[in-house]
DNA sequence: AATACCTTCAACCGCCTCCTT
DNA sequence: CAAGGAGGCGGTTGAAGGTAT
């Protein structure tokens, strides 16, 4: 493939983007959209790439972008989806409203690496310092691009139910303990799921995990939803409202609730 | 006040995947 | 099926501004 075609042409302009070039391309947005990118800067009469002007608009110019200093509540959600998913900044990105993939990695490369060192946590691992000292590359660990064939970071969670097998009336038959194997958490992008292993079509605003049981053929090979954890209708894993309300800090740091109370303590492995 | 060093962050680079031809 | 265009992504760079000496 080599290298995008639009870098090929000469008399491309490079490196900050001027208040005129700026103004050309919003005005030519609001006016006719981005549409194919590679003809925008020809549209607009901009001596810049395609990708130049996608990128200038997606991390700068759009009107929904927060900007300033990140809250407590984002660092923290930064963090626990970092945990979960690695340098993948733009699914984290899609987890914060108003935040792009580049400010994100910008703030945990200058800020939260920084804060975790300090606080003895290995920004890569997740792990205490002196238990990841001296072994192998972290960055790599963290990082899904490192190898072209590393598969996307697998977790499987070993939950015990908190509530007995048929100790009310609704009837919610859970075996004594079961893992949840999150095959792909790139699945977990607000609303899209296209990496799941079936029934994907549906679940243009759902995620679903594949649950394997330990201790039976109840839970084998069963397909569940993501959004709610809820007892009554049988084995069905979801969480209540928007992907935005997943419960994530409870996902990571033990817990899943839901409306009825807790049902599972989850051990990350 | 001058210089060195540090931090931040916008933007580029190169690679990947998807889609079309 | 292969080639190539296009969009997207993560890693990296370097200019600008801030802080320390």
């Amino acid at each position: 493939m080599g290298r995008h075609s639009c870098c090929y042409k000469q008399k491309l302009r490079k490196g900050l983007w001027s208040p005129e070039e700026d103004e050309k391309l919003v005005r030519h947005i609001a006016k006719y959209g981005h549409g194919c990118w590679s003809s925008v800067p020809k549209l607009a009469d901009l001596q810049r790439c395609g990708k130049s002007c996608r990128l200038r608009w997606i991390n700068y110019l759009r009107p929904d972008l927060k900007r300033g200093t990140f809250s407590q509540q984002e660092e923290k959600l930064i963090i626990e989806l970092h945990a979960a998913v690695g340098n993948r900044w733009s699914q984290i990105a899609a987890q914060l409203p108003g935040r792009t993939d580049n400010e994100i990695k910008n703030y945990w490369n200058s800020c939260i690496k920084k804060k975790l060192r300090q606080s003895g946590i290995d920004p890569s691992t997740h792990r205490p310092l002196s238990e990841v000292e001296g072994g192998e590359d972290k960055e790599a660990m963290a990082s899904g691009r490192t190898s072209t064939s590393a598969p996307p970071p697998s977790h499987t969670i070993e939950c015990t139910p908190l509530r007995q097998p048929n100790d009310d009336a609704n009837d919610l038959v859970v075996p004594s303990s079961f893992s949840i194997s999150v095959p792909d958490l790139r699945c977990l992008e607000a609303g899209s799921c296209s990496n799941t292993s079936a029934n994907s079509a549906n679940c243009s605003s759902e995620f679903e995990l594949q649950i394997s049981s330990s201790s039976g053929s109840l839970f084998d090979s069963s397909i569940f939803q993501w959004l709610e954890l809820f007892p009554s209708k049988g084995a069905q894993l979801h969480f209540d409202g928007e992907p935005e309300d997943l419960k994530w800090s409870e996902y990571l740091n033990g817990t899943i609730g839901s409306d009825d109370g807790l049902l599972g303590e989850i051990k990350k492995e």
